[in-house]
DNA sequence: ATATTACCTATGAACTTACTAGGGAAATAA
DNA sequence: TTATTTCCCTAGTAAGTTCATAGGTAATAT
């Protein structure tokens, strides 16, 4: 598993926001309620988001979370390896380049080094606008 | 990460199987020797393959391991798979078709599904004959 | 001032990973 | 047969990660 809880409820929260993005804020409480989250636990996340200036924040009543670009301009990889980390396939090419002591003569690096570069192409090639037209077909 | 030291550890043994591959037997405690792996540890994993029929096993004096097919024949996907179980990139496609309560109106299931065919094909479209082939530039 | 909201630190239960311990059981060699 | 070699099996465990919970502080609107 690449992506744990923490990546995907900020993928869940992003959409919600440009779902409901019409320029005001939305509270914490109501997008844990909205995406049945523990509230508590997606503080930590928003604090993420927010910190690292993908959202805006506003204290106080009327204050809450809005998104600050257009859901077209945040990549899925973007907001995953904010919140996730790196996402790496094996711990080989996790860390700096001459961590592994077998890194010069290991078989399976190039294949580790590729699949990483595809994974991250793949996640950096898709938008929130895309996540947010690609819904499943009910049942 | 997906690729834990289990799954590495299975594909440096069975690229190591494959170079000294000369029909004879190599016991435990050589590959372990040779490739800096716990002997206990790799029990377990050897277990594994052996049980999967992915090696011959051998009991007593001149016992060990072997490969029983040509290394064109092993998929890393194969190995992989075997050792680590499933290689999803988030539990939403881990477990049965309808795990996820999210499932029937989830904007990023789409987008998982496609992305573990992704990793899939790319490990089934790699075999030990491949990775013995790539080997890194010594420095 | 008070209610509302975001922010911060600390804690903990459950799970996974990577390994260790200690025996067997089976095959072979003498 | 007896000893040796080798694979096989079941537990246990320290460290780390994940997913949360608890309680307090700071900022804002009314």
């Amino acid at each position: 598993m690449i992506v744990s809880t923490k990546g995907r409820y900020a993928l869940r929260v992003m959409v919600c926001l440009a779902q409901k993005g019409n320029g005001e804020y939305l509270p914490l409480k109501e997008i844990a309620e909205a995406e049945n989250i523990s509230q508590k636990y997606l503080e930590a996340i928003m604090a993420t988001l927010s910190k690292a200036g993908f959202v805006d924040a506003a204290h106080g009543k009327g204050g809450g979370y809005r998104l600050n670009r257009s859901p077209e301009h945040y990549t899925v990889g973007g907001i995953l390896k904010l919140t996730e980390g790196a996402l790496n396939v094996a711990s080989c090419t996790a860390l700096g380049a001459a961590a592994c002591s077998r890194s010069e003569c290991c078989h399976a690096l190039p294949m580790w080094e590729r699949l990483d570069k595809m994974i991250d192409d793949f996640f950096e090639g898709i938008t929130l606008a895309d996540l947010l037209k690609e819904s499943q077909p009910t049942a």
